[in-house]
DNA sequence: AAGCTATTGCAAATGAGATTCATTTGTTCT
DNA sequence: AGAACAAATGAATCTCATTTGCAATAGCTT
């Protein structure tokens, strides 16, 4: 199963920077491919204390994301305003995100033709790129129509004023 | 000249907003223009301590930049670890920037391409974009050669262990 | 099991940015 | 010009995400 395999590497990856393993930077990881396509540390921390009906420490948290991330198995994907969002990439292709800055709604796109063209810019400033994140801000369908309808209070066919 | 042009639309802007006008904001617009190609919030406040001798309220400083971004002189371009990078907009043709991790350098690269691209994946999903932030975290060519320098400290061609 | 070291959890610190409110300053009206 | 009102300012305070210091705890090694 995927969830093993990457619970292995991970077990490894902390072997070899000599950190140990624990239960704790287990249960993230778990929450973390079960539930977490997007997230913040908020719902990390929700979601651990529901399954462990113990509060896992904040800190623990910050730390352990962090491991994370240097490990790869997660990016931090939005930051607006001073919200992060962070995503589960362990396999996945790179991806893109038009974020709703009505409902927040994040839509992941993937768009080959752009890392391409990313690529191209670097090559041309002797650059060499590590990571990198395109973030599309603007309002999505689903809003769009909601606004609509309260520009139209009172539509024509309907009965009372 | 550009600098009295963008501070008469500013002025205009203000008042069909029902804003005053006021010191401080043209103060800042000033040392924006003048200045900042990108800034963050504590270069502007040292800028017009610096020229005026008086301290920038930092209030009043973050009030205005946001006052700006909707102006459309400025927006946010950055975002890296806890720090906002605004770059002064003006006119300038829509672009996205490289970002050296190790020395905080910025590359600004234009690709029409990628913004066509974009374009075309809002169309698809239906989404109507506001603004977009593409950020290609890096080392920069001048890092790497210092780099370099550092990995070989005794060169055989040089004289003394 | 002992002993060492990394990790944890808590509380406190930090730092960007927002907010409150009394005072000041633009603007408008006469 | 001056009165009257609304908006802007600065200082202090607050908020909220993230980090850090430290004592207690838990993995790992032998």
């Amino acid at each position: 199963m995927q969830l093993e395999t990457l619970k292995n590497q991970f077990e490894f990856y902390l072997k070899q920077r000599g950190c140990k393993i624990t239960k704790s930077r287990f249960d993230i990881i778990d929450v973390i491919a079960r539930y977490g396509s997007h997230f913040e540390i908020e719902d990390l921390v929700n979601w651990i204390t529901q399954e462990n009906k113990k509060i896992a420490s904040r800190s623990t948290v910050y730390r352990t994301v962090k491991l994370l991330q240097e490990f790869g198995a997660i990016r931090e994907v939005i930051k607006l305003n001073n919200r992060t969002i962070y995503e589960f990439i362990a396999g996945k292709p790179h991806h893109e995100h038009l974020v709703c800055v009505e409902c927040g709604k994040i839509i992941e796109f993937n768009k080959e033709k752009i890392e391409e063209l990313q690529e191209e810019v670097c090559k041309e400033y002797d650059f060499v790129p590590l990571n990198h994140r395109l973030e599309i801000f603007g309002i999505c369908s689903d809003c769009r129509s909601k606004k609509d309808e309260n520009r139209k209070p009172a539509p024509v066919s309907k009965s009372d004023t």
